[in-house]
RNA sequence: GCCGGGGUGGUGAAACUGGUAGACACGCGAGACUCAAAAUCUCGUGGGCAUUUGCCCGUGUGGGUUCGAGUCCCACCCCCGGCACCA
């Protein structure tokens, strides 16, 4: 017998395996498949606790797989454009490539020294320019389909550093490096029409329903925010028409049955119509300056602001009683949502009411409730009764609704609508380390598609934080137009990191052989897509899902992909705490995996942090709990030198009660582990029978038994802890027993069963009968042990739960 | 405020479609081995009462359904995550 030594083992199968290339999918599609994808990580520096989680989860799984018999695909990648990289050079004067490379250089060897089993043939870096050059293609493929599109919006903007900043590079509405306050400026930028989609996006959701965390789903449907009104126009009365530039201004409600109760309107300040008041100068100074006031807010200074607003001098008309009513600009009317108006019934919701309030505005109820009186203190926000409402008045606001909505569309006033709190994506961004928008400016022939691809990006530039690199590049921008020949310049925009992550799943199922030529093959991504099991953070329930699932969809409307959705199941992770609190530098809370490893051995931090806590949940950090898990590694190693070498799974005689208890535990856990990866991947309780396994076979001394249990939990631990489990599989049985095993029924199998007893409900005692005892049978027995406490009493009801307990109902 | 998810020993957690609450660990206590310690092994470990056989209480709180509730229903409290002037 030898010691458990995790380093020398781990670094052994470590070798065999890249020696092997042990983890590389195969290329034909005649297996089933599984397709196993923890997200792939930004290349910080140094992997941390929850990449090591990820990671443990999504290689047990593909690991099960594997060894099942399937076709596994388990690719890792590097998600490598990104701000950080820009950072490191303005802090470290060090160049965002070689940054970035380095980085993952390192951070290969840490996940290798974990024993993740990765393809190697088809990782990649979303920086390489080849993946570049594909997701240039489908840029411009969107482009002409008109899913890419130009629009001014308005960004953070450092007059000093001369550059647009994230807003997490605005700190307190000043710059992060030189302090100064950023402005709003409105630039041209590009987005995507992912709300062409939305309908689709939102649908499709019910196909994730019972697959998907019903967080995540809730998640992305509130994001979508979907809501149905009525549409109309709000004609202003003719003096106001001239003023305003514009017959009148459209309003979305989802309240039709309130319109009776409207008694002012409200445009956004970035309303056309405010825009050309301004223009006109047709309200006087101090006003103008107000509205301005409201414009330069940025999105969250405006939502803690205050309600604020001022009269216009204009008349809309009542579209049903041609009353007139006065509109108002109000800074809690977004221009992003609907049409940037409202027609505002302060009696019926709580902002209309509170603005009406402040600037003494009529509030006229129109709608009451079923029973009790209407509260003419607050606004009222609840369905009820219609009254004051011409025609409609009596009607419920169910009713009214449908019924006033179908007026405005006979009376050609307004159109049942539906809107989206959904936006149009950004995708394009200032910034140097990002993949370059393949669009040339043309003087003659406007934006044109690059021909020649990848555009990658110009190597000798310098980055301070000050400008725009690639803006500010000698040459780089310089070019031919591509279909008229003449001068022209190149897009200095790249785009949006989340660009990379909507696809790279795709690129994954091709081998890198073809990279050059396609971006992935179509034969490729139908035999593996979709991802049969993604494994991810919560932080990345909206943007990253709802992106990847976008792209999705129109690669799949582009011809390149048949699916609808591209992650089948979804496992998300929860975060690693330590004291309490997520692990963070700052907070100088960390612990470092190398270390773990090192001293512990890869094995010992995946066993741990399976076993610790479900999947799903938070776990805390325990270091006494991480020695635990070495110690019953090192047992299932020691105790490994009790089993003796088999080719195959003996037969059993006549066993003594503990041989037979070690053979039944050791099946339970094996029935364990099929439940747990076709459902809820508790990896912890799968754990904790392979550990009552261990424990029951040690309190027997049969070595045909210690050699089948050893069979058993050396497969079931396989995915848990690859190392030692290779080591004493190869040792034991030469690894034949890495395929599926068969549960042996009859060692489950009991003679007799306990059965607990209870009177009344309450647990008195236990007895033991035959298995097949009948019901009589056991009733007689229950009543034999429980005389005590019925002795005397009336049994009026029993209960006899097969395998489980016996309940006598007594009285007196 | 709205939408999700949770509250079980000293700690991390188990408990299948209502059926012996606390599996498995960590920690703690006792013992064995040892000159001693570490390591290892064995036993014990929800709380209270009791000399023992035992008895009572116990899954956030209060009600309910049921022979039986951690699990189902109603009301409430607390914690976590997300969204939030979305008309």
């Amino acid at each position: 017998m030898s010691q458990y030594n995790p380093q020398q083992i781990e670094k052994k199968w470590q070798n065999i395996w890249k020696e092997q290339k042990a983890f590389e999918p195969e290329e034909s599609f005649e297996k089933e498949k599984m397709y196993v994808l923890s997200m792939f990580p930004y290349p910080s520096g140094r992997i941390h606790m929850g990449h090591v989680r990820n990671y443990t989860i999504g290689d047990a799984i593909a690991r099960h797989y594997r060894k099942a018999g399937y076709n596994v695909l388990h690719p890792i990648g590097w998600d490598a454009f990104g701000m950080p990289a820009e950072n490191a050079a303005i802090k470290h004067k060090v160049h965002p490539k070689k940054w970035t490379y380095e980085n993952i250089d390192y951070m290969r060897k840490e996940l290798d020294s974990l024993g993740l089993s990765f393809s190697q043939d088809r990782e990649f870096a979303t920086c390489d320019p080849l993946y570049s050059k594909w997701e240039q293609k489908f840029i411009i493929d969107m482009w002409n389909k008109g899913l890419l599109y130009r629009k001014k919006a308005s960004v953070n903007w450092c007059p000093h550093d001369k550059t647009v900043l994230a807003n997490e590079q605005v700190i307190e509405g000043r710059c992060w490096r030189c302090d100064t306050e950023v402005v709003q400026r409105e630039i041209e930028q590009y987005f995507l029409k992912i709300t062409d989609y939305a309908e689709e996006l939102l649908q499709d959701l019910d196909k994730l329903e019972g697959k998907w965390p019903s967080q995540v789903l809730a998640m992305q449907r509130n994001w979508i925010g979907k809501s149905e009104g009525l549409e109309f126009v709000m004609k202003l009365d003719s003096p106001s028409a001239q003023k305003a530039g514009a017959e009148g201004f459209e309003v979305f409600t989802t309240r039709p049955d309130t319109i009776y109760g409207v008694t002012y309107a409200a445009l956004a300040p970035e309303h056309p119509i405010v825009k050309h008041l301004i223009e006109t100068k047709a309200l006087d100074e101090e006003k103008i300056e107000r509205i301005k006031r409201m414009q330069n807010q940025n999105a969250k200074e405006r939502q803690q602001a205050e309600k604020e607003g001022l009269f216009l001098e204009l008349y809309a008309l009542h579209p049903l009683t041609g009353q007139k009513i006065p509109v108002w600009v109000a800074n809690f009317v977004l221009m992003e949502y609907g049409s940037g108006a409202v027609m505002a019934v302060p009696a019926h919701d709580e902002r209309d009411f509170e603005f009406a309030k402040k600037y003494g505005l009529p509030i006229k109820y129109v709608i009451k409730p079923k029973t009790g009186e209407l509260d003419t203190s607050k606004a009222y926000t609840e369905p009820g009764i219609l009254f004051d409402s011409g025609k409609f008045s009596g009607m419920r606001s169910e009713e009214a609704k449908r019924a006033i909505i179908d007026y405005f569309e006979k009376e050609g006033l307004g159109r049942r609508a539906v809107n989206y709190r959904l936006k149009d994506w950004l995708v394009s961004r200032q910034r140097y380390w990002g993949t370059p928008i393949p669009l040339v400016k043309c003087q003659s022939c406007g934006i044109v598609p690059e021909t020649d691809l990848p555009v990658t990006l110009p190597e000798d530039i310098e980055i301070t934080g000050e400008g725009n690199p690639l803006e500010l590049h000698p040459t780089w921008k310089k070019t031919r137009c591509p279909k008229c020949g003449g001068e022209a310049e190149r897009e200095t925009d790249t785009l949006d990191t989340f660009v990379e992550s909507s696809w790279y799943f795709l690129r994954y199922t091709t081998p890198r052989k073809y990279w050059e030529e396609v971006p992935f093959r179509k034969e490729d991504s139908d035999y593996w897509m979709p991802v049969d099991q993604y494994i991810g953070g919560i932080e990345h329930a909206i943007l990253h899902l709802l992106y990847s699932r976008f792209f999705t969809k129109v690669l799949r409307d582009m011809g390149y992909v048949s699916i609808d959705e591209p992650f089948e199941r979804l496992l998300t992770q929860g975060m690693v705490l330590k004291d309490g609190a997520k692990m963070s530098k700052s907070k100088g809370n960390t612990v470092d995996p190398d270390a773990i490893v090192q001293k512990y051995g890869a094995d010992t931090a995946r066993l741990f942090i399976l076993f610790a806590a479900p999947p799903q949940k938070e776990l805390e950090w325990s270091d006494s709990a991480v020695e635990g898990a070495y110690r019953f590694i090192k047992r299932f190693y020691e105790r490994s030198f009790n089993a003796k070498p088999l080719k195959e799974l003996p037969k059993f005689g006549d066993l003594s009660k503990e041989e037979k208890e070690a053979r039944k535990k050791v099946y339970e856990a094996l029935k364990k582990s099929q439940e747990v990866y076709a459902k809820s991947f508790a990896f912890n309780t799968l754990i904790a029978a392979a550990m009552e396994a261990l424990n029951a076979l040690n309190a027997q001394n049969n070595e045909e038994v210690w050699s089948e249990g050893y069979w058993v939990l050396s497969n079931i631990l396989e995915p848990i802890i690859p190392h030692v489990s290779h080591e004493i599989a190869d040792r034991l049985f030469g690894r034949a027993n890495f395929a599926p095993i068969l549960v042996d029924e009859g060692a489950l199998e009991e003679e007799s069963v306990t059965l607990a007893v209870t009177i009344n409900g309450k647990r008195r005692c236990e007895i033991e009968v035959p298995k097949e005892a009948s019901k009589e049978e056991v009733l007689e027995v229950a009543k034999e042990a429980a005389k005590k406490w019925i002795e005397g009493k009336e049994i009026v009801k029993e209960i006899v739960v097969p395998g489980r307990l016996v309940n006598l109902v007594v009285k007196g």
